[in-house]
RNA sequence: AGGGAGUUAGCUCAGUUGGUAGAGCGCCACCCUUACAAGGUGGACGUCGCAGGUUCGAAUCCUGUACUCCCUACCA
């Protein structure tokens, strides 16, 4: 037998431990088998990213029910993957070799798409890596990226196959742009930040009246673009302007006056300058009232041709010279301070513009409609239930989603436009004539497809579908449906519900059943974890530091149904401090079983009943508990009461109890009461390290390799369930907890006078058990020697109460039985810290009376309240009565 | 503005059919008791956001209200 170190040192055994793992194979599913299914796909990470807390959390949460049914017997399928990230890595590298003074253009697409491709093959496996630290158990065989050619195949054949049946279509839309990104980013894309600015008052001539209409506005230099002013039909003060021309300072535009309801009143001047090709909501009026749209920016958002003079200015400083000029011509008015909220691009920190362009969009509402059956019918449940609703609201509102971005990295839209007759050939492979006009002067589209496209694809494009080999459709016959999501609320709507609508589309099922919905990790004061505050944390240095397991557990001891996951370092050191107890608790059993002979029948081994010692009949009943307990959580995805569940019986009953209890029989018993209760030892310790194995699989597996009863590998050895552990468990016993129950209490009341009293624990009692009934004296003497131990005596007499002048006294009563703990202080302590405690019981214990007493006196509570209850209530009130007599007369001995 | 979530101990959070409020961390005191000082034992700390209502009884159910957070859309 082995011996193992007194203190647990991850950095040693983790490395190692992974290697067996992979080695051996155990992460691996078969694409048929006789075991049922279980299936994750993983949320694919940026490619050349780093894993972060974010990541950690989503990846213990799948690696905890990927181990936990990999264990129930399941052909448990982890598919890990990453994704291109198409915005993301692009601007990385592109600042990269910025750094080497070499422009993206001046590469031109092809070499820089090269050289996006090398720092993949450089970087990708960087992620993977920091995931085996983790101890993600993912079938490495199945990683996709979602640019490989499989995946490709996928993307090309929904495209073609939706354009088909005009669910995709080209149109002149206004977008979010990116100027130093040139291309049309998504709303995920934007961050909101709130700015303060000013609001520029500036009058407009009224044509033939002479009038002046003054218009408020935040964005100046977009009155280049104006196409029309409106006011609102029920305002008094313009009404008779309506349908007369303005004109538009600086260059002379004349415009239409138009009513619209959108107008507010009261807001500003009451009259809004209308931009369509510049805003979202001028926009939406531009469309009704059939306006000329008219774009003053460049792709880079510089300002063009249509801003006369200030073409080339960027847009700041358009607005500033806009300023100068209209206060030199007198058609500037007055400023005001003003907060708005701007979008930026979270790529390059640019202002985001509307910008007006030609883009490929999907029609969602076709698409939405068995997307949210599925959701509704529960065919797909959403964990916490709260976010059906928030699903639902965002699908009855959807709109048509921008497909195509303006980038050189990701999938290339298959659609050629012919140059002849300008329409466009969309295929599957690379056309050759135009099916419009015959022509073969055919170009590809320049861009690209929006990341979230792919990822739409990925629970079944990761399975190989559209190929239909052997390997792939199996695959997918097994694992398709998948049964678990798993992700933040971030992307509900960028990615599980575009999954879901794809599901549907294209395999006519849905991707997973269950999506469970974590929050995201904070700073332990709940703020976003950001490079500019400086409070993002690397999992990997708390690996490092603490071990994965510690790191492991804290996010699952407190994952608290949905919500916002503040992370504290110092929790992070509790649960190593918990990895250790664990270690230590093992190290015990394993130096207490070196000459333990270990049964031929290995883990079905079962100890003989007749020997068995009160103290393992009690733990059996306690893990009988916990099996239970940890199995309910786990299936209702209640993974912190699964950890707690555990967290208590690791500490509070194995460590604290268990293993006090059974050092004096290791050291003194005989020989045959010791054989058993080491076979109950190794078999308590075999099984808790599987049930703990899922929450903190590294130090268990090594545990577990050291164990004297063991199978091939704890991560593929059964979980034990109190179905398929129940011949074991059968040797839990109720009168053995009650038992142990008065042992513990009796000793808890020891040290608890021994506390209040400040008596030192190298101070070993006298004390006297006052017990009259003749089953509980039994069965305290049958524990004499138990409670010496641990609560450190010289003597215990136990009987009547006997003189208790200047006696410590405890009362205890546990169901029908009866003891006091009586302890002579005489010379140990001075007694008024006695008789403070005393007092201070006889306190709470008169609350308690007079609040039972009133409820029972209460003629509506007996008649209404249940039996049960009321019963409980007598009983606590009977003993709360005797024992407040017994204290109280304990009391008159000190005087 | 619309939608969602929350308010319980100093902090982070449990509290499943209404029946005298719990855990971890932190704090205080005492202890190196032969697995573990990353430990042990004991202790202090809560008007369950506020106001009503239902009930014999409310942290829990109902109504109102205050505050916080998130999402979506944003007023030119």
């Amino acid at each position: 037998m082995k011996t193992i170190a007194d203190r647990y040192n991850p950095q040693e055994v983790e490395t190692k431990v992974y290697q067996d793992w992979e080695k051996a194979g155990y992460f691996k599913a078969e694409d048929q088998s006789k075991k049922p299914p279980f299936s994750i796909i993983l949320p694919p990470p940026n490619v050349t990213g780093f894993l972060h807390l974010g990541h950690a959390l989503d990846h213990t949460i799948q690696d905890l029910l990927i181990r936990w049914k990999r264990m129930s017997g399941f052909n448990a399928m982890w598919l890990p993957g990453t994704d291109h990230a198409g915005i993301a890595t692009q601007t990385v590298v592109e600042k990269e070799l910025k750094k080497q003074k070499i422009l993206r253009h001046d590469l031109g697409r092809e070499k820089f798409v090269d050289e996006i491709w090398k720092w993949k093959n450089e970087y990708g496996n960087r992620i993977y890596n920091q995931m085996r630290r983790l101890g993600d158990s993912c079938d490495w065989n199945r990683a996709t990226f979602t640019l490989d050619e499989g995946v490709s195949a996928a993307v090309k054949k929904v495209f073609v196959s939706l354009y088909k049946k005009d669910s995709i279509y080209r149109g002149l839309r206004l977008v979010n742009w990116s100027g130093p990104l040139e291309t049309a980013i998504s709303d995920l894309e934007v961050d909101h930040v709130v700015t303060k600015g000013f609001m520029y008052h500036i009058n407009y001539p009224v044509d033939g009246t002479g009038e002046l209409l003054t218009v408020a506005t935040t964005r100046p230099e977009t009155m280049l673009g104006d196409t029309a002013i409106a006011v609102n039909p029920e305002d008094d003060r313009y009404k008779h302007l309506i349908g007369k021309t303005a004109t538009v300072p600086l260059i002379n535009r004349k415009i239409k006056i138009i009513a619209d309801t959108y107008v507010d009143k009261e807001f500003g001047s009451g009259v809004v300058k209308i931009t369509p090709a510049h805003d979202f909501n001028d926009y939406k009026i531009g469309k009704t009232h059939k306006l000329e749209f008219i774009n003053i920016l460049t792709r880079k958002c510089e300002m063009n041709e249509n801003a006369g003079v200030y073409q080339g200015l960027k847009v700041v400083d358009a607005r500033k010279k806009v300023l100068e000029d209209l206060k030199a011509l007198g058609f500037f008015v007055k400023e005001e301070p003003h907060t708005m909220s701007i979008g930026h691009c979270s790529r390059s920190g640019a202002v985001v513009e509307p910008f007006l362009s030609e883009q490929w969009f999907m029609k969602m509402e076709d698409l939405a409609t068995p997307a949210k059956r599925v959701v509704e019918s529960g065919t797909i449940r959403f964990e916490p239930e709260s976010w059906t609703k928030v699903y639902l609201h965002w699908m009855n509102h959807i709109e048509d989603w921008c497909i195509s971005r303006q980038l050189w990295w990701g999938h290339r839209i298959p659609a050629w436009q012919c140059e002849a007759c300008e329409k466009f050939t969309v295929a599957e492979t690379t056309p050759t004539v135009c099916e419009h006009c015959n022509s073969t002067k055919l170009k590809q589209d320049e861009d690209v497809l929006d990341t979230w496209f792919s990822s739409a694809l990925w629970p079944f494009s990761t399975m190989g579908w559209p190929n239909e080999s052997p390997h792939s459709v199996e695959t997918q016959k097994t694992f398709y449906p998948t049964n678990y999501l798993v992700t933040g609320h971030d992307i509900i709507f960028f990615w599980v519900a575009r999954m879901i609508m794809m599901g549907q589309e294209f395999k006519k099922d849905v991707p997973f059943r269950t999506v469970y919905i974590h929050g995201l990790v904070r700073d332990s004061q709940g703020r976003k974890m950001s490079k500019s505050l400086g409070n993002s944390i690397d999992p990997i240095e708390m690996i490092d530091k603490h071990g994965a397991d510690a790191l492991r557990f804290s996010f699952l001891a407190h994952l608290f149904s949905g919500k916002d996951f503040k992370f504290s370092e110092q929790r992070v050191e509790g649960y190593r401090n918990f990895m250790n107890k664990v270690w230590n608790a093992s190290r015990f059993v394993l130096s207490n079983l070196q000459d333990f002979k270990v049964p031929v029948e290995g883990v079905k081994a079962l100890p003989a009943r007749a020997h068995l010692s009160v103290f393992d009949h009690w733990i059996i009943a306690k893990l009988a508990e916990v099996e239970k307990q940890v199995h309910d959580a786990l299936e209702n995805e209640r993974f912190s009461d699964a950890a707690t569940a555990l967290y208590q019986f690791v500490w509070n009953q194995f460590c604290d109890w268990y293993i006090e209890f059974t050092k004096p029989i290791m050291n003194s018993a005989a020989a045959e009461e010791k054989q058993t209760t080491q076979l109950v030892m190794a078999q308590v310790l075999n099984r808790m390290i599987r049930l703990l194995h899922p929450f903190c699989p590294f130090i268990t597996e090594e545990i577990y390799t050291n164990l004297p009863i063991k199978g091939q590998a704890c991560i593929i050895d059964q979980y034990p369930t109190v179905l398929n552990d129940k011949d074991f468990l059968a040797f839990a016993s109720k009168d053995a907890e009650l038992e142990v129950d008065m042992v513990k209490e009796v000793i808890t009341a020891i040290r608890n006078i021994r506390g209040e009293n400040r008596i030192s624990p190298a101070v070993k009692l006298n004390i006297r058990l006052g017990v009259t009934q003749d089953d509980v004296q039994k069965i305290l003497s049958h524990n004499k020697s138990a409670i010496m131990n641990i609560a450190r005596l010289e003597n215990m007499e136990i009987g009547a109460d006997g003189d208790m002048n200047k006696c410590a006294v405890a009362p205890i009563a546990i169901g029908e039985s009866r003891m006091k703990v009586i302890i002579p202080l005489e010379g140990l302590v001075d007694f008024n810290e006695e008789i403070k405690r005393i007092q201070k019981t006889i306190e709470k214990l008169e609350k308690d009376v007079g609040l039972l007493h009133g409820k029972l006196s209460n003629e509506k509570f007996v008649q209404n309240a249940d039996p049960d209850v009321i019963a409980n209530d007598r009983i606590l009130l009977q003993q709360s009565k005797e024992q407040m007599v017994s204290l109280k007369d304990a009391l008159t001995r000190f005087q």
